[in-house]
RNA sequence: GCGUCGGUGGCGGAGCGGUCAAUCGCACUUGACUGUAAAUCAAGCGCCCUUGUGGCUACGCAGGUUCAAAUCCUGCCCGACGCA
C-alpha cells in the first residue's frame, strides 16, 4: 500500500457498518461518503468549486469517456484530471467497465442495472447477453464503437489501467465487466469467471503506487456467485474494493451484507454506482465506505428536487406561486437564495441555471445525507435515524 | 362599397370529398431516470361509457349538394391586405 490510507473510527453495532477516514494525496475523505460523478471531468452543470463549497470530498470521473475526449494524453500533460478540471481534491476514475453494460445490452432494453420487481417479469434471459452493435466483449478485452463518431476503439485490462494512470486519479478500478441483471447463470458465471482473470491483470499492469488501485466484485444478483466473488478478488492484494454490477432491488442489502463479511475489513469499500436514498441507507449499514452515483445530478437536470419529504417535480404547475425554498431548512446554495417558483420558471423556460441551482440542491442533499449517516454511526443512532428519516421520505 | 386571401383542437399550423376526433410543433398532464451516449426519454392530451374494428359532439354560423363534407356550393358573420 502507500496511495491511500484507511481506518476505522467506529463500528455500527449489530450491522457492519463503520465511520472511517480514508486519506488519499490530494485530502481526507471521511467516510461514509457519498462521491459526486464527474464523468467528463466535470460535475455537470456545477463548477469544481461549487462541487466542493456544497460539501463533497472526492469526485469520480470516467475513463472511456475521457479517453475518447479530449483525450488520455491531455490529462496526463495537465498534470491529471483534479489539475486539469481544477478541482484539488481527492478524485477516482472508474474503468469503463460499466460502458460494457450501458453502452452494450443496457442501450435499448430500457433495463437499468438495478431491476425493479415490475420489470423482472420481462424477458429475463431472452437475449439477455446480447450487446448492442456498440460493443463487444472477447477473453482478452472489449471492442467499442465511440457513441461519438462510431469509430473502432479497444479496451484491455491492461489499456484500462494505462489510462487510468494517465488520467491520474488518487483511486483507479479494475477493468470488469458489468453484466446485464437479465443476464443468465450460465452467462454470468462465465462473465465472472472472466471478470477474474480482468482483475488480476489489472493488479498486475499497475505501475503508479501514487495511485490506490480498487479490485471489483461482481457476481449479479447470485449470492454464491457473489460470495465466489469476494473471496477472489480480497485475495488479491488491492488497496481497496468496489461492488459493481446489478442486483434485483430486492435483494441488494443481502448481497452487499453477504460480500462485505468477507471483504477484509481493514480496507475501503466502495459501492459503484448506487444512490437512492433507500440504497444508500442499506449501503451504509452493510459496511460500504464509497457510493457513486449519477442518479443525483442527472434528476436534478430532468427536473426531479430530492428533499426529505420525498422527491419532487419542480416542473409541476403547483409550485408556479411557491415563493419558499424548495426545503425549508435546507442550508444549500440554491434553498438560502432562491425560491421554488423561481427555479420552477427556469425549468419551464429551459434556462441553464434552473440546472445549476437544482443540481446543486441534489448534491447537497445527497451528500449531507451520507454524511448524516456517518454522524449517526459515530454517536450511535444510525438505526433511530435510518428509520425516521426513511418514515418521513417515504411518506412523500 | 368593391376585390383578394383567410377563419381547424389552449396556441401556431397541416389537411382540401371517404382510410379524420383530425399530421406536426409548442404548451399542458403523468411517468421514468442508480460506476452519465440523458439540460434526456416515454405515455397521454374533444366528451361519454358496459374501454370497443364503441357511442356522441366537433374544423366561424346557417343552409345546400353527395351514399359520404374540415374538405364542394350559397348566404351571413369576423379578420388581414389592396383599391375606392
Amino acid at each position: 500500500m502507500g496511495a491511500i490510507t484507511f481506518s476505522i473510527e467506529k463500528r455500527l453495532k449489530g450491522a457492519l457498518g463503520r465511520a472511517g477516514i480514508l486519506t488519499t494525496p490530494h485530502g481526507v475523505v471521511r467516510t461514509p461518503a457519498f462521491v459526486p460523478v464527474g464523468t467528463l471531468a466535470t460535475v455537470k452543470s456545477i463548477t469544481p468549486e461549487e462541487v466542493k463549497a456544497l460539501g463533497a470530498q472526492i469526485v469520480l470521473a470516467n475513463t472511456y469517456h475521457l479517453y475518447l475526449q479530449p483525450g488520455e494524453a491531455i490529462m496526463a500533460k495537465a498534470g491529471g484530471v483534479g489539475k486539469f478540471m481544477h478541482y484539488s481534491g481527492p478524485t477516482m476514475t472508474d474503468s469503463g467497465g460499466f460502458q460494457v453494460f450501458s453502452l452494450g445490452f443496457a442501450r435499448g432494453h430500457g433495463i437499468t442495472k438495478v431491476l425493479k420487481e415490475e420489470k423482472a417479469h420481462v424477458q429475463r434471459d431472452e437475449a439477455a447477453s446480447e450487446h448492442s452493435k456498440l460493443v463487444r466483449v472477447d477473453e482478452d478485452g472489449v471492442t467499442f464503437l465511440s457513441h461519438i463518431d462510431g469509430s473502432t476503439h479497444r479496451f484491455t485490462p491492461e489499456r484500462s489501467i494505462e489510462m487510468q494512470e494517465n488520467i491520474g486519479a488518487d483511486i483507479i478500478f479494475a477493468f470488469d465487466e458489468c453484466t446485464s441483471p437479465l443476464l443468465s447463470r450460465e452467462k454470468m458465471e462465465a462473465s465472472l469467471a472472466r471478470t477474474h482473470r480482468w482483475a488480476q491483470r489489472s493488479f498486475d499492469a499497475h505501475t503508479r503506487k501514487d495511485q490506490a488501485l480498487f479490485g471489483i466484485v461482481q457476481g449479479g444478483r447470485y449470492p454464491d456467485l457473489r460470495k465466489q466473488s469476494a473471496e477472489y478478488i480480497a485475495s488479491i492484494d488491492f488497496d481497496g474494493f468496489g461492488i459493481g454490477g446489478s442486483f434485483d432491488k430486492e435483494d441488494m442489502t443481502t448481497i452487499v451484507g453477504l460480500v462485505n463479511k468477507i471483504l477484509p475489513e481493514e480496507k475501503p469499500r466502495h459501492m459503484l454506482g448506487i444512490g437512492e436514498i433507500e440504497d444508500l441507507f442499506e449501503g451504509v449499514e452493510q459496511g460500504i465506505d464509497l457510493f457513486d452515483c449519477a442518479h443525483p445530478t442527472r434528476i436534478a437536470r430532468n427536473g426531479t428536487i430530492l428533499t426529505a419529504h420525498g422527491k419532487r417535480d419542480i416542473l409541476k404547475a403547483e409550485h408556479r406561486e411557491k415563493f419558499e425554498p424548495i426545503e425549508e431548512g435546507c442550508g444549500c446554495y440554491t434553498c438560502t437564495n432562491y425560491t421554488k417558483a423561481y427555479l420552477h420558471h427556469l425549468f419551464k423556460a429551459k434556462e441553464l441555471l434552473g440546472y445549476r441551482l437544482a443540481t446543486i440542491h441534489n448534491l447537497y442533499f445527497i451528500v449531507h445525507l451520507v454524511d448524516a449517516m456517518r454522524a449517526a454511526i459515530i454517536d450511535d443512532s444510525f438505526f433511530d435515524f435510518k428509520k425516521e428519516f426513511l418514515a418521513i421520505y417515504q411518506a412523500g
